[in-house]
RNA sequence: CGGGAUGUAGCGUAGCCCGGUUAUCGCGCCUGGUUUGGGACCAGGAGGUCGCAAGUUCGAAUCUUGCCAUCCCGACCA
């Protein structure tokens, strides 16, 4: 990425929306701060969908799924939920339209169609799924419950970004009742693994682990816990989410079981959730001013094969072993295209596989059928590289596994070498300004330190990260006594 | 929702201040041909409710008002 993007918002979210358009993953669409989800970008997510989809059952969750629409007296259930999201919610209030009489051709809501109570639609999925568990739960045996649903939701935010933050989005939401407040903090840090696990290995972007602080906790919840990451223009981004709901659920809508004992007892929750702004995560951590980066494992295409020929003769030589390379390294199962459409000339192919982030990609041509090799570039490195046809499908295959720890590599090195420690404001400041990155620092732990310090700088607390090392110092802004570090950063 | 900017073909744009023939240019698209190892070239062609609506005017892309959308800065937020 050049050092003018990175040095200016403005120039990077130009970069960005770019790389999006052009690299074919998504589009604004004509409803406001919605966005189309284009074949390719969504073939990416239907991998991490997979994938992830896949750790929710071994780690014994199941599907199902919820209404969108939430009665507003449900809704309003759970205050703090509630009230957190009051402020962004799409409501329906009519259920038919018309044909408006001043205006022939054109439909008006009809007012003899009012609801007598207001749907929401789900800004998240609390609300309805606790009104539902409420009449699931009656004994310990019916516990635990561990749903995940894949879903939709709406929030209607003031300032809308393609991927990081449209007023549409897909996600997937677990949602778990458990006996015990224990097995509910359990499962919370258990899926909180879950999601670190998968977006490091598989999305290859390092993240921290750690917990919010009271005011960037979610609403409605105990506790918050997260996994933050850093992207190349020095902002952090919030990756994923998992709460522990504590009791607050349950007491909004009156889940009880009856335990071993025959005593009533409110049953204990947690919720998680990652959504589609992980694809914009992807992008704007590991794009250059070439287009994206997929990384292997979750790349839509892995490998291209691109034929180079003159004439109509050639091409059906190089059809031929082209096919023959495709169909090896299938049945080692890598995704793979021959990109044989006419229409396009090789260069022009080259450039748009770059775009897309493909992470391999083969040119064969009559020059290198004579000498039984082919042309091998690498997305990552850009590196050129010679090779022989012979076993060329195990070479690709580890290959694409260096790509991927490549590419974790480079975003970890990046992400270490942008989290400093910083002890006097000044220097605080400072570094928010240069280079941004997570700022490692002393807080006195109030409400009231932590908003003064993103009212002058624009920095928020973005997590305790776990098992953080205890260490008495004084607070960056205050200099009222501290045990702990906490990370800060200027955040998306 | 407050401040600023923008909206003209699929994309990027000129024209707007100072109203006046058939709305400019590039990319892309279509047809034919030549091409094909890093986004080809030549020739011909198609494509427009100038964001939407109302107003001023003999006449509106251009002036006025309202609305909508996008981007940036705030507030809000995954």
């Amino acid at each position: 990425m050049s050092k003018e993007i990175t040095s200016r918002a403005a120039d990077y979210s130009q970069w960005y929306n770019d790389l999006v358009i052009k690299g074919g993953l998504a589009d604004y669409s004509a409803v406001r701060g919605c966005m189309v989800i284009k074949p390719y970008g969504y073939a990416l997510w239907e991998n991490m969908r997979d994938q992830l989809d896949k750790r929710f059952k071994e780690t014994g969750h199941v599907n199902a799924y919820f209404p969108l629409f939430v009665p507003k007296s449900l809704f309003e259930a759970e205050e703090k939920n509630a009230e957190g999201f009051a402020k962004e919610c799409a409501v329906v209030t009519h259920y038919r339209l018309k044909s408006d009489p001043d205006h022939k051709g054109k439909l008006m809501v009809d007012p003899s169609a009012k609801l007598e109570e207001e749907l929401v639609v789900r800004p998240t999925s609390e609300a309805i799924i606790w009104n539902t568990y409420k009449d699931w739960i009656q004994s310990y045996r019916d516990l635990p419950i561990l749903i995940n649903q894949w879903a939709n939701v709406v929030r209607w935010e003031m300032r809308t970004r393609l991927f990081l933050r449209t007023a549409e989005f897909l996600w997937q939401e677990g949602h778990t009742a458990h006996a015990t407040k224990e097995e509910a903090l359990v499962e919370t840090v258990k899926m909180l693994d879950v999601y670190a696990e998968f977006v490091e290995e598989y999305m290859a972007l390092p993240v921290i682990k750690g917990v919010k602080t009271v005011s960037e906790r979610f609403a409605g919840a105990e506790d918050t816990y997260c996994i933050e990451a850093l992207m190349q223009d020095g902002k952090a981004l919030q990756a994923g989410t998992s709460h522990f709901l504590g009791q607050n659920f349950a007491k909004a809508f009156n889940v009880q079981y009856l335990t071993k004992e025959n005593k009533q007892e409110y049953v204990w929750a947690t919720s998680w959730g990652v959504s589609t702004r992980l694809i914009g995560a992807l992008i704007m951590a590991h794009s250059d001013d070439q287009g994206l980066m997929m990384p292997p494992k979750i790349a839509p295409l892995q490998v291209v094969i691109i034929p180079i020929y003159k004439g109509d003769e050639s091409k059906v030589v190089i059809d031929a072993k082209a096919t023959e390379i495709m169909l090896e390294l299938k049945a080692l199962g890598i995704r793979v295209k021959y990109d044989d459409n006419d229409n396009a000339r090789p260069g022009w192919k080259f450039a748009e596989h770059e775009l897309k982030g493909v992470p391999v990609r083969i040119a064969l041509g009559l020059r290198d059928l004579e000498n039984n090799v082919v042309e091998l570039v690498r997305r990552d490195t850009k590196e050129k590289q010679t090779i022989s046809m012979d076993g060329i499908a195990g070479f690709v295959k580890n290959l694409l596994d260096e790509i991927q720890q490549y590419i974790f590599q480079k975003a970890l090195t990046y992400r270490n070498e942008n989290i400093r420690e910083v002890n006097n404001w000044d220097e605080f400041i400072q570094l928010l300004d240069e280079k941004g990155g997570f700022i490692s620092a002393h807080w006195d732990g109030t409400e009231a330190t932590e908003e003064k310090i993103k009212e002058l700088t624009k920095a928020t607390i973005r997590c305790i990260p776990l098992q953080n090392k205890q260490e008495v110092g004084e607070c960056i802004l205050t200099k009222q006594p501290s045990t702990q570090r906490v990370l800060f950063a200027r955040a998306y």
